[in-house]
DNA sequence: ACATTAAGTGATT
DNA sequence: AATCACTTAATGT
């Protein structure tokens, strides 16, 4: 599945150091102050990184999906650090685990290598100045369906499963607000509420 | 039928 | 926009 991206003698490097590792929907690959041992490719399913703070507010950052790395990643292990974020299986997720020792001479070695991850670290950065355009300059309720919209995408699914509670978390916002915000969305014939359940409607 | 959890609402800061 | 206090509705046992 990596084969158009990287060179034959890096796959099987690849092949020899890596190792795959599954996880289940909602199991935590990596939460704030562990060591990162290894860079994670996905290579099916869904990421979530996110950030907690002191208070145990959490922010999303970013989605990480297949073929890509997680960014944050790099900046922690060129000296062997601690997170700074919190990851979590989306979906049911498949990772392929490269071991960080093997980051700078591979980078040297292979420019297949060096390329993804120039690609990726750039994509990721970009990513992350739109979360902060966010939520420097945009009211909650883009927030929210900005929210909404990035979240059907990722599940392949018009249908979200998440509770008023738990949407609250990812934009580091309150319960009530969040359904006051989607109630609005509702009259607005946006979305349809249910318990547990939120129904996009296309005019979103 | 009852307890528990999610969602809705008004008031306050 | 966040928090509190309270109500109402849905769901599990």
């Amino acid at each position: 599945m990596l084969n158009p991206i990287f060179e034959p003698t890096l796959l099987q490097a690849i092949a020899t150091h890596a190792q795959v590792l599954n996880y289940n929907e909602g199991d935590i690959i990596i939460n704030i102050g562990q060591k990162i041992k290894a860079i994670p490719i996905v290579l099916s399913g869904v990421l979530k990184v996110s950030r907690i703070d002191d208070t145990g507010h959490e922010i999303l950052l970013y989605y990480v999906q297949a073929k890509e790395t997680c960014a944050m990643t790099f900046s922690c292990c060129m000296q062997e650090n601690m997170s700074e974020v919190k990851a979590v299986a989306e979906s049911d997720l498949s990772l392929l685990l490269i071991p960080i020792a093997l980051m700078d001479q591979w980078m040297m070695q292979y420019p297949t290598w060096k390329s993804f991850i120039m690609k990726n670290f750039k994509y990721r950065f970009n990513e992350l100045l739109k979360t902060i355009d966010q939520i420097a300059f945009q009211r909650l309720d883009e927030r929210l369906i900005h929210f909404l919209k990035t979240k059907a995408t990722v599940t392949n699914s018009s249908l979200i499963n998440l509770s008023h509670e738990k949407i609250a978390m990812e934009l580091a916002s309150s319960r009530e607000v969040i359904s006051r915000l989607l109630k609005k969305l509702e009259m607005d014939k946006k979305v349809l509420l249910y318990r547990n359940q939120i129904k996009l409607l296309k005019e979103l």
